[in-house]
DNA sequence: CTTTAGCACTCTCAATGTTGGAGTGCTAAT
DNA sequence: ATTAGCACTCCAACATTGAGAGTGCTAAAG
């Protein structure tokens, strides 16, 4: 894209700042009069045909106003934003309520979705911690009744998975406990692959166990693996753009559906804590977020546990508050983080 | 309410039927052609008045057609349903998907969820299933880094806790596991205040360690702590009486908040597994219910853990399907959960 | 060469008829 | 008790209209 003049960018900013705003195509003389720029409408139109053959400014239909387009809006993300940091209080305030919640894990991730999703008055997805390759800690077998029997394997970083398991014969809790404390004693630290090599040192019932363990574990290591958490999902209802039934339902559907967002997150996210990615529009990649922007923040202890966050809504959004908003909370869930789990 | 000559409930019966499929108002000329009544519109006309005077009926506005009122539907529900087996295709078919999920109760419920939002065509709530009153079953200690410990707490019934927790001091793994085995044998299965109890008997370091278990304990015995599984939202999208944005919005909201779920489960949802709970139009408990109606199970196995299952929609939900679908997805979970815990 | 005032033109949006159909309630006849 | 017939009501859908906002272009001014 050939860079516009300043003049053309201060117009384009306007023009993106008051349609965030109000949702209504923008015209020449409003701009002139709210913004009380020192020149005359005729001169605005004239730059606003300019940006319109650039490309980043459209006509919803002749004669109507100017509304920013795709490639508008991602250069006013890239070259022209400034972000508007969140006022020390509302700091505080979240901070309060990390530091007042329960130190659960699920707590803090339920804590953010909400927090996130009220300061960008968009929706919010968060996910669970996890780490980025599961790594093996401690195996717990318990009995509950007859030949069932309940595993309970902790990873590396504090995951906790569980599931019920058959075994071929009836095993009292002692034999159990022993069990466990051997295969947790073989396979301290390994990853999913090394574990499932151990699946021939031991007797059948345990090589059994350790391939459920190995294929748990394999289950883990996907992106996006663990637990979902949304919120804020009517505050897309309340969006201008999503009041057509049918464009919310998509909206919402995108919400819902585990699998896009785990693609989304998988293809989109920076595999390293701290950046921030804003996907706008969908990039051309996602003809489903056509209508919509993403920010996205991975949070975390780097290389121990990793989770994503972000907020999903109309592609006009207050990018600067929300790209804030994200990198703070998203800073807050790292320090709680590394503080549970080292670094 | 006076009894409805059987005449009157055949129609009444049929307003209500052709009302939950059109989602118009029913009027005398369409009712006689579409079901072949053998009499004149001119006489169920004089019906639709009776049934009006009664309160079962209304109309929207003079000479439009009637519609159910919210005492028709329960009048409709309780005296006149015929439930609609779900037919043995859709039954394997749903056998199927639960006998080839991971056997994890996460994953069931996930199903649950996914099943019911299918067959129902509106939004679907499932709850993780937890015991009663949380009984100690299993503690574990982790050490993470430095005086940062993984607590994890299992509970009679297969539930697991875990929860972050700094020591007064740093404490190696080896004696972690004492303690929490030291702690295991003295609260096996003790009930939250049993535990409390105990935390004067112990040094200081596992006295906090006590208190705060008994405090997880607690905080499980809420009717429907732990997870909240969601699906079908974009469902209620496609009901007619959601067009409108606010409606949307407010049934949302309903589906969204914890709070209200909870609160909801907790009243209307019988105690004991099997029946199943129709609550309709709020049944003048909830006014933010006014539109909409919640057919309601408890499944799991009785005094082991349970767990609530149902679905929301409009008032106008096809009840008879509905509620078959809803008690045949609970039963099979029972059944699994049963099997996994025993009984 | 850039800026601006002026003007004719376009297009939407909201308000205001207009009309057809579906439905009712009543009355009188069966 | 039932039904045919009729006058009446009301909504929903469709056109019509006018005001307002906005544009692009041209010609004059800086």
């Amino acid at each position: 894209m050939q860079s516009l003049t300043e003049r053309q960018e201060t117009i384009l900013a306007l023009i993106v700042h008051e349609y965030i705003e109000s949702a209504k195509p923008v015209g020449s003389k409003k701009l002139v009069k709210k913004y009380s720029l020192g020149i005359s409408s005729a001169t605005v139109r004239n730059e606003m045909a300019a940006l319109s053959d650039t490309g980043v400014l459209r006509q919803p239909h002749t004669s109507a106003g100017r509304v920013p387009t795709e490639t508008g809006y991602r250069y006013f993300v890239r070259r022209l934003l400034g972000e508007t940091e969140l006022s020390s209080d509302e700091k505080r305030m979240i901070s309060h309520q990390f530091h007042q919640a329960p130190a659960e894990v699920d707590e803090w991730v339920r804590l953010s979705a909400s927090i996130l999703a009220q300061l960008s008055r968009v929706a919010s997805v968060v996910t669970t911690p996890h780490p980025d390759r599961a790594i093996f800690k401690h195996l717990e077998l318990i009995n509950t009744s007859g030949r069932q029997v309940l595993l309970v394997l902790i990873l590396q970083g504090g995951d906790v998975r569980q599931q019920m398991l058959t075994l071929r014969d009836v095993v009292d809790q002692t034999r159990l406990t022993a069990m466990a404390d051997r295969v947790t004693t073989t396979c301290l630290g390994m990853y999913a692959e090394a574990v499932a090599n151990q699946a021939v040192n031991f007797t059948d019932m345990e090589n059994d166990v350790i391939r459920l363990i190995a294929d748990i574990m394999a289950r883990s290591d996907a992106v996006s693996a663990g637990d979902i958490h949304r919120d804020g999902l009517t505050n897309v209802l309340n969006q201008p753009e999503f009041a057509s039934s049918d464009k919310a339902r998509n909206a919402l559907r995108l919400l819902e559906e585990r699998g896009f967002l785990e693609e989304v997150l998988a293809k989109a996210l920076s595999p390293r804590v701290g950046g921030i990615q804003v996907v706008i529009g969908g990039e051309g990649a996602w003809e489903e977020l056509k209508d919509c922007s993403m920010v996205l923040a991975r949070y975390g202890a780097q290389g121990y546990a990793t989770g994503a966050m972000g907020v999903l809504g109309p592609i006009r959004m207050s990018y600067g508050r929300t790209i804030s908003a994200v990198r703070y909370v998203a800073g807050l869930m790292s320090d709680l983080v590394i503080e549970a789990f080292g670094s």
